[in-house]
RNA sequence: GGUCCCGUGGUGUAGUGGUCUAACACGCCUCCCUGUCAAGGAGGAGAUCGUCAGUUCAAAUCUGAUCGGGAUCGCCA
């Protein structure tokens, strides 16, 4: 070994010793005839001194050293002159006293400095990301991220649950994202898909009879990009045989809860992870990933709202849209910038407008509201009586701020979870230091997609439907809620799971509803019904995002941060300069030619 | 594919029609310095302001296009 010793380790009990580090120059302060070094590892910074005194060739040569230089010091481990403690440092209290020096290896002066507070252009870093991985910070993600993974292993271990990895190199299935394909050699005009997620296999290795499978598996997705969408990404996928729907939520509870606890000590956590069912995390919250750190429920009005002279909620009543609303509470004194700028942000998100009633503080009670204490576009269709009961449905009190959105259901729905979350962030409501897992289940199984004119699976194909629901599969396909649920924490979806259809003749029942050909089914999904008709146990599970749960732990809002070398938004690798032309030849091999696109 | 924000020495920013021959901080280079720890002091180098076109007597600054980064809608079973 090049050391003996990390540089996180020397302290007052370690003084006297002799020992040798190795690491990176993190800075020089250079004294003339004293210079001192803080040395880096991966274990922390250590002040080292060279004093012509203990070591003169040292000296000399640490003169010379510059930012990122490796080098080897061996020294003696000293106590600090009295008032020259650095308490800052975990070693703050000693220095190494250096004898002798050795550079290993000299750098050039850094693109950027190796500090966290650096605000360094995306593209600068990701070229760079092997200095960028330097930083204190990204190394702590680097090792927060292998303790989530290690626990998770340990956990699933001793629970009897077997690691099997799946093949990267599988087919093409065209529902649900756009694949990655790799053309075949091989096989000429064939192509190879990588997996979006392992689940028909792992279904496979339940019919196998594994009974307890998990992967720490890449799964892959061509599609745009965003702050929490990269196109590879890691899931925790895992399945179980012979199970309910409770028994799979509580080993992810169980784990879930241990990785918070042991990696986030100092966080807030749920004792025990609330449940929703969907229909009410929609008619609560508006949205089926809901942030449960902060209130401002939302509350439907449309039969108030329409009895009003407004002729947009009456016009909106009678089509059988949605008049719903909540309350920012203590906001009732926005100005005319800050309620524009809610309407802008409302309107960015599909609605048509927003409507907002300001409830002036000096009103003593919401009884005794006048029209001096009312702000609202809407004033004059109002009346004052509609308005009271409006805010005693909604829950306001004076000083209070309403917001309110008419569309039909779903937007209505869209526009006021987007302003709940933009609220909340303004008033800072959301504790960052607060991990609020809840379960959402009752997904219903289909949606209707309005521009097919088809039914589509809501999550995907293979969730069961909820046995009291079988009858109505093809009359109602819309009304059948599915044995099928989400993990979410703080407004993002952490996972998805369901127990899965192991019958051949339900599978391809579900199949026929969003209306692929026998071929169809034969062609992509053949293997895993010949697989239910050899015996197949009732089985379920889940995938759950490994880049959002370090992200969420590390409190980094883009998964970017968490991972080792991601993408640009345009899903390209500025460190490797990937994607990349191939050679002619190579394109040959695989019977591939370009054909660029018209522009 | 749409919308929005950003692009100025190595890094981060200021400058929004002439005063820019482009400012500041950090970093870099040289010298001085035995207790600093974001060391200090003195001096110095380094930018045709993402690119292209246009408007103008005059463009970092205005307009258009384009490229790159980011946010977001579509998309993401």
């Amino acid at each position: 070994m090049y050391k003996d010793t990390n540089c996180g380790e020397p302290r007052e009990a370690t003084v006297g010793s002799q020992v040798t580090v190795a690491g990176w120059v993190h800075r020089r302060r250079d004294h003339g005839n004293l210079i001192f070094i803080d040395l880096r590892d991966r274990s922390g910074l250590l002040q080292v001194v060279f004093n012509p005194e203990y070591g003169e060739k040292a000296h000399d040569l640490a003169g010379s050293l510059r930012s990122e230089w490796v080098v080897q010091i061996t020294g003696k481990v000293v106590s600090r002159l009295p008032g020259a403690e650095n308490p800052d440092l975990p070693t703050g209290m000693v220095e190494l006293s250096a004898t002798d020096l050795v550079v290993l290896n000299r750098s050039l002066t850094p693109p950027f400095e190796i500090v966290d507070d650096s605000e360094v252009d995306a593209n600068t870093r990701l070229k760079y990301r092997f200095i960028d991985l330097r930083r204190p910070r990204m190394q702590e993600i680097l090792k927060l991220r292998h303790k989530v993974t290690h626990i998770m292993w340990d956990y699933l271990t001793e629970k009897e649950f077997t690691q099997v990895e799946t093949p990267i190199l599988i087919k093409s299935t065209p529902e649900g994202a756009r694949d990655y394909v790799v053309p075949s050699r091989v096989h000429p005009g064939d192509f190879y898909a990588l997996p979006q997620s392992p689940q028909q296999l792992k279904q496979l290795l339940m019919v196998s009879g594994v009974e307890r499978y998990f992967q720490i598996a890449r799964c892959f997705r061509d599609e745009d990009l965003r702050a929490d969408r990269q196109p590879e990404h890691t899931q925790l996928d895992f399945e179980m045989s012979f199970v309910h729907q409770d028994d799979v939520m509580a080993v992810v509870e169980e784990l879930y809860m241990k990785i918070a606890n042991e990696t986030r000590p100092d966080a807030k956590i749920p004792a025990t992870f609330p449940r929703l069912t969907y229909a009410e995390a929609m008619e609560r919250f508006g949205s089926d990933k809901p942030d449960l750190r902060f209130g401002m429920e939302l509350t439907t009005i449309t039969e108030t709202a329409a009895s009003s002279d407004a002729r947009v909620f009456q016009a909106v009543a009678s089509s059988g849209g949605s008049i719903r609303g909540f309350v920012a509470t203590g906001c009732g004194n926005y100005g005319r910038r800050q309620t524009d700028n809610l309407t802008e942000f409302a309107k960015s998100s599909g609605a048509q407008g927003l409507v907002f009633i300001a409830l002036d503080e000096s009103a003593p009670s919401i009884d005794a509201l006048e029209e001096d204490h009312i702000k609202s576009p809407l004033k004059k269709f109002l009346s004052l009586d509609v308005i009271k009961k409006i805010a005693t449905e909604m829950g306001a009190e004076p000083g209070d701020l309403m917001l309110i959105v008419a569309g039909t259901e779903k937007l209505a729905n869209t526009v006021l979870s987007n302003l709940r979350g933009e609220m909340a962030k303004r008033l800072d409501l959301a504790d960052p230091n607060e991990f609020s897992f809840v379960w959402v289940y009752d997904f219903p199984l289909f949606e209707w997609e309005e521009e097919l004119n088809k039914f589509e699976p809501a999550h995907h194909v293979f969730s069961s439907p909820k046995a009291e629901h079988m009858d109505y599969l093809e009359s109602d396909p819309g009304k059948v809620i599915g044995t099928l649920w989400d993990l979410v924490c703080n407004g993002s979806e952490m996972g998805s799971g369901s127990i899965r259809i192991h019958d051949k003749d339900l599978q391809t029942r579900l199949f026929n509803i969003i209306g692929y050909t026998e071929d169809q089914i034969n062609d992509r999904f053949g293997q895993l019904l010949t697989a239910f008709t050899y015996g197949a146990p009732p089985h379920g599970g889940m995938g759950l995002g490994l880049d959002r749960l370090v992200a969420i732990l590390a409190g980094e809002s883009a998964i970017r941060e968490v991972i080792a070398f991601p993408k640009t938004q345009s899903a390209y690798d500025p460190l490797f300069e990937a994607p990349s032309p191939i050679e002619d030849q190579q394109l040959e091999e695989l019977h591939v030619r370009i054909v660029m696109p018209k522009t």
